[in-house]
Order: structure tokens, then sequence, then C-alpha cells
DNA sequence: ATAGGGTTAG
């Protein structure tokens, strides 16, 4: 870059120039040459640089707040914006009391961000308060962010309270609240919600089909698709078709999805990212890993979810040396793993001969790549490690997890006592799972079933007797397939589906022949 | 002049 063309820049142009820059070392060099030139003292030069640093490099843009004498609230806002989206959350309401000592008055763009950085349900409450206290608790940008936040800390009767103390219930405000209302488990009140809001778009169709499928409602799902398909409501834009093929991945709906894959490949000239990704995952999940990997060799650029999916394709479909290999390609000349592509890889080694692997890949994923083991994490080396028979490593591993094992690592390493016919640890595992507080019957029928192979009747009965108690109810397993488009769900042992009988012939005949 | 909310790949 020459000198004096930034000498001359007006600042339009400036913004122009800030708006090239594809990597953070270009911007870092724009912003040395803009010190250098003087131009950073205007206070807009420096304002706009920071904004622009906020959105990739938030270490990067806190220097640059530091370096301003007197910040403006437009720093602050920018400042406190990307730190909502990283995982330094409790900088922002940090940042704010800073700003509120050096007396900044925040505004109306404030408070959306800040409630975006809230960690926990106190701080948001806090916020809320001083929201309130300065009067800016009737904007809608506020009121939709204390929506999703609210519903996301699953406190949703607080979501549900703020809406109706608004008065003006804009789009955005309703796509809030059902999306909250779902993720809760409230169905009928979601419904509620769309069928009273004024206008509907994209994105409130997009919240119901992600939302019925959540709450497992998949043919509701499709009912919805399909009345945008037939009617002129609101054209299936991109992300819509995405969420409908995250669906069809989900449920398994091979021929529904398909029909996305040409609707994606018609409405968007480009294979990109998202639409690879998503379609590899689809089809992974379908289990035309064929397919997936057709389509990953086929993409021109990969990043690291696109790697992701294709290692945790293959694993769960069996593959798990090829994913192991795909992964070894991956660090040759792919992205860096994240703590995503660990679990995918780690899940590929789901196989007795395996787990001296895990343990390395485990080992690498802290000393190399520095990525702290999640409970995620923890639980797949402790399954692998169960299964393989290794309780010893598998308990060690237990004792070990800094933030304690729950109901699924305790359900994997009995699972695994079981296989391996280990009584005495079985026992112990099963003390821990029914002592762990929690309404899940899984662990209790773990348990149960623990007693009775191995003729402990008595242990049985105390099992059910404290579900009685406790009010834990039995969820029986289930699975469904998609036929022509109708998604039919089956519990074990179910008597209810309008064909059962049918179905069970058909079963007994293919049980006598291939039995 | 600059900074804000809801859906959306692993």
């Amino acid at each position: 870059m020459n000198n004096n063309i930034i000498n001359k820049i007006s600042n339009p142009q400036y913004l122009r120039l800030l708006q090239k820059c594809s990597t953070m070392d270009h911007l870092k060099q724009i912003h040395a040459q803009t010190i250098t030139i003087g131009l950073a003292r205007f206070t807009y030069i420096t304002s706009k640089l920071l904004a622009f640093s906020a959105m990739s490099d938030i270490d990067y843009a806190h220097t640059i707040l530091n370096q301003i004498t007197i910040p403006t609230i437009f720093d602050y806002n920018s400042t406190i914006s990307g730190y909502s989206k990283t995982s330094k959350q409790e900088m922002g309401i940090l940042l704010y009391n800073k700003m509120r000592n050096n007396r900044i008055e925040p505004n109306a763009r404030t408070f959306p961000v800040l409630i975006k950085t809230c960690d926990c349900i106190s701080s948001l409450l806090q916020v809320h308060g001083q929201a309130f206290k300065l009067g800016n608790i009737s904007d809608v940008f506020v009121v939709s962010s204390l929506i999703s936040m609210y519903s996301n800390f699953k406190a949703v009767e607080l979501a549900i309270q703020v809406f109706e103390e608004t008065s003006y219930k804009n789009v955005v405000c309703c796509t809030s609240l059902i999306t909250g209302c779902f993720s809760n488990g409230l169905v009928d009140e979601a419904c509620k919600v769309f069928d009273e809001m004024p206008e509907r778009n994209d994105v409130s169709y997009s919240a119901m089909v992600s939302g019925f499928i959540k709450n497992e409602l998949f043919n509701k799902a499709f009912e919805f698709f399909r009345q945008l398909k037939n009617g002129n409501l609101v054209k299936p834009n991109r992300s819509l078709l995405l969420t409908i093929l995250t669906a069809c991945g989900t449920i398994g709906a091979l021929n529904i999805g398909q029909t996305i894959h040409l609707q994606l490949l018609k409405s968007s000239s480009v294979f990109d990212l998202e639409i690879g990704t998503s379609l590899i995952d689809f089809y992974a999940k379908c289990g035309d890993i064929k397919k997936a990997l057709d389509i990953f060799t086929k993409m021109p650029s990969k990043d690291i979810a696109t790697w992701t999916s294709m290692i945790m394709g293959l694993a769960t479909n069996g593959e798990n040396q090829t994913a192991i290999n795909l992964f070894e390609v991956m660090q040759n000349k792919g992205p860096i793993p994240n703590e995503i592509t660990f679990i995918a890889v780690l899940v590929a080694c789901n196989h007795k001969s395996l787990s001296t692997k895990a343990w390395n890949l485990f080992g690498k994923m802290t000393k190399v790549f520095n990525i702290q083991p999640s409970i995620e994490h923890y639980g797949c080396m402790v399954h692998l490690l169960a299964r393989s028979g290794d309780l010893k490593g598998a308990e060690i591993l237990i004792n070990l997890m800094p933030m304690g094992p729950d109901g699924a690592i305790w359900g994997s390493f009995l699972h695994g006592c079981l296989i391996n016919s280990e009584r005495s640890l079985a026992e112990r595992a099963g003390k821990f799972l029914i002592g762990l507080d929690g309404g899940h019957s899984g662990g209790y029928v773990g348990v149960a079933n623990m007693y009775a192979g191995i003729g402990r009747w008595e242990g049985v009965i105390g099992v059910r007797d404290m579900m009685v108690e406790r009010k834990v109810g039995i969820a029986p397993g289930w699975s469904f397939i998609e036929v022509d488009g109708v998604v039919h769900k089956f519990f074990v042992d179910d008597k209810c589906h309008p064909r059962g009988k049918d179905i069970r012939e058909v079963l007994n005949v293919l049980l006598t022949k291939y039995q």
C-alpha cells in the first residue's frame, strides 16, 4: 500500500479498504499505517478499525479500545458485541461496568449485545434490571434478546413474561418466543404464538420446522414444509432448506432430503460450504456413506465442519479405520481440528482394537492442540474403554474428570461392566448411577437389568420401588422410519400402528427366513 | 458518519 494513497483517503474510501481485508494480518497492516500517517487521531477512523477487528479478533479489538484515551459509546458497543460472539463472555459485563465508571451512558444499542454476553441467569437479571432502570425496556431489539436469553437459561416463564409486557410485538420478538417455547418443550404455546403473530416470514417458518424436530414431532415439521411448498406463504430460502435438510438427517428421511438436495442445487449456483457440509451430514445419517464421500471429494473448499462431518459420518457408519485415516490426512493438508473433531475421532475409536489409539488422540488433544476435554470427550473415552474391557482405565479416567461424572458416564461404565461380566464393579456403578439426582429412567433400567442379569431379584424390586417413589416414568425405546413423506414411529412392543398386524406378519416371515 | 434482536452445517 502506498502512503500517499492512504493520506488522501476519504472516510468512505477507508471503509472500503477495511471491507476488503480478508485476514487479520491485512487489517493489522492497515492499522499500523493508519497510525504512522496520523489518521488515527480521527476518532471515527479508529472506531471503524475497532468495529472491524471485533468481528474476528476480539483480543486485538480490546487492545485498540485500551489505546483510545476516551472511548465513545460506539467503541464500547463494538467491543461488547465482539465479546458476545466469543467464549470470554464475562468480559461483557466487566466492560460495561468500566464504561459506567468512566461516566459513559449506555444507549439502546448497548443492551442487545450486553444481554447476549450474559453467561448465567443472575447476570441476565442484573442486565435486565439495568435496561429497565435506564428506560430501554420497550425497545424491540432489547425485548427479543431478553426473550431468547431467558429461554436459553431455561427460564421460559420469564421470557413469556417479558413478551406479554411488551406492547409492540414484531415478527422477531414472536420468533424468539417460538424458539424459546420449543426448546423448553412448550409446543402448544409455540404454536399459539405462531397462530397469533401479525406477520410471518421465512425465519418464523424455519423456527417452526426446527422446533417441531427438536420436540420429535416429525410429521408436524413436514406438514409445515409442505404448506410452504404448496402455498405462496413465504419462499423457502436457503436457510429454511438447510433447516429441513438437517431435519431429514435427524430422522433419516432419505426421500424428502433428496428433493431438498435438488432444490438446493437449483437455487444456489455454487456448491458452498454450508450446503455441502449439511449434505454430507444428511447422507451419512441416512446411511449412504458413499454419497457422503462423493460430495466430500467434490467440494472445492472444505472447512473444519466439513472434515468433522465426514469423519463423524464414517465413524458412525462402521468405517472406523477410514475415519481415523481421514483425520490423519486432515492433519497434513486440512484445517486445525477443534473440540468437535476430537469427539468425532474418539467415536471412531469405539472398537476393541483402537483403545490405544484413543488414548493417543486424547493426549494429543490437550498437549498438541491445547483443547481442554469436555464431559463429552470423557464420555467417549469411558464408553470405548469400558466396552473394550479396560474397566480399570475407565475408572481412572472417571476419577480424573474435573467436572465429575454424570449419568451418561456411569451408564457407559455400567454397560461396559455388564458386557464384560464384572459383577461387583457393575453393582458399584449402579449405585453411583442411582445416587445421581435426575428423572431419567435409563439409569434405573440399566441398574435393574444389571441385578436381573446376576440373579439378584431383590435388587430389581428395590430399583422398581425407588422409581415409583421418585416418580420416574419409563420412556420406552423407539424408532422411526419415513415412507412416502410420512414418518412412522414405533415403540418397543408397540401395538398401536394402524398396520401393525401386517408389519408383524412380514417381520415373522423375515425372522423365519434369516434366523 | 461508526455499534443492535429471531431461524441456519460438525
